[in-house]
DNA sequence: CGGGCAATTGAAATACATCAAGGCGTGTGG
DNA sequence: CCACACGCCTTGATGTATTTCAATTGCCCG
């Protein structure tokens, strides 16, 4: 029950081999160190606290453990959620819904610095299904410590506010998206959100970004067909607006593509 | 700055008479006493702990104003939120987003016990508005001390999570109804979540309900046109499904209605 | 080399939008 | 009290954005 130095971290049983995940259980101020969302997320906001103020909870120190999963891989499941409070390291996932027949929409793409679940402190997501699209790593906490935090150091709780209101932000423009704009607009704007969020992170190379997306992504994120995602994206390439090759997408007339957007 | 007892209001200067709102300063334990969304809301929560807390926040008593408003009139616009938490005690309202071209996309209608923004006691909501639908009565907190409320009771804001996680939850929804769902489910799930709603509320007969929106409603909450609408509603009534008149709809045959739906 | 997933393309179908006109109810002003 | 306007609902005809279907290609990986 005493106090310890921070780097340590109470190492957790946890894995069943066949989901290929793996862990280890890194300290949360060097792995963080290099995170390219240090500034925007809670995680960083969490490790400040804890290298300042008490370092135990409920009891036991603040368990995290690092988990890396392969492309394509379903992390969490709709009915099978845990009881952790889940963030991106590295790597991009996505967040969906999906009916029992099979249609699926895409609530966001997670990048690093990134919940799994919006609502991630305080319950759950069931419905909600979580999916590497890279490899991606992700730090998962304890949701009782991590919420003990969250009352104990009010700063945490104004960044996860901050947290809360861009997300809702983006839930919001979602909406006006896939019920009021064209595929068009709605596929150039997924873009454009997608690179200022890299932006933000350092992940862009002038108008250069990693998309590792395929079309069935787009077309989930947006509400289309792959078919008709795969059209608006030929028609965007011959305009000379994008370039795609390589999981690697280029803005080439950035006004223009804001403009088709309805970016004005 | 000595305690008071509850009943106590501060009343506050407030009204440009252009604006049309009524105001009143009413004890919050007597005109919330017969909220139909007494347990679902953040309001009560609200007034039961200061009901036994500390009655004083930065100073001054706990703030709140009585406004009412007539149909149609828009209450924020998406430049001129205030730094209140507002929350519906009366009426039907809307909150959306509109584009400069003037499509328009609702984001949620509001009942007894929401609140104007699902970001309130942190942040307004610039871009979006909220407009009265009928007559629509709300409360007004100051979001600083509403703020102080949450921190020091840990209950309000278990409270307020749980709101979160519901409004979270229909953001989702309409995504998914937004993104994959046909014209027919989309209305039909429309009507069964607001009957749903209002019956947590106490506000159905039976199948009946009271059913205030005009067909543009449903059509900017849906992403259709109003013409579109109007063929669907016509068709459920032709199969017998539901019945409007008088502002009530009657749901007639709620199994195939659900089925209808996607609800099964 | 084969098998499977992703991208591409064209043709046909359809769900929904747009356009246009008429009717009905309600409030308002002469 | 009537006339009129205005908002809302309704309906039919036509247009179009997007889907569905289907077939082909390329590509990565074992």
């Amino acid at each position: 029950m005493g106090i310890t130095l921070l780097p340590q971290v109470a190492p957790v049983d946890y894995e069943a081999p066949e989901n290929q995940t793996c862990v280890s259980s890194g300290s949360l101020a060097t792995t963080c160190a290099t995170c390219p969302a240090n500034e925007l997320s809670i995680c960083a906001a969490v490790s400040r606290s804890v290298a300042k103020g008490p370092r135990n909870f409920g009891g036991a120190l603040l368990a995290t453990t690092v988990h890396t999963v392969p492309a394509r891989k379903t992390i969490c499941f709709p009915s099978d959620w845990s009881d952790n409070v889940q963030i991106v390291c590295q790597g991009w996932a996505i967040s969906s819904l999906t009916l029992s027949d099979g249609r699926r929409q895409i609530l966001s793409f997670l990048l690093a610095g990134d919940m799994f679940s919006p609502v991630g402190p305080f319950a759950s997501a069931p419905g909600r299904s979580v999916e590497a699209i890279t490899d991606v790593t992700y730090r998962s906490f304890n949701r009782t410590q991590f919420k003990a935090i969250l009352f104990q150091h009010p700063e945490v709780m104004e960044t996860l506010s901050k947290v809360w209101i861009d997300e809702r932000w983006r839930a919001d423009q979602l909406a006006l998206d896939l019920g009021r704009r064209t595929a068009d607009e709605r596929i150039a704007r997924l873009i454009l959100s997608l690179r200022e969020r890299l932006e933000k992170r350092n992940l862009t190379q002038n108008q250069t970004m990693e998309f590792p997306l395929r079309q069935h992504h787009i077309a989930d994120a947006t509400g289309l067909t792959p078919v008709h995602v795969n059209k608006v994206l030929s028609d965007f390439r011959r305009s000379g607006l994008i370039e795609i090759s390589n999981r690697t997408l280029t803005i080439l007339d950035l006004e223009e593509f804001r403009r088709v957007a309805g970016m004005r």
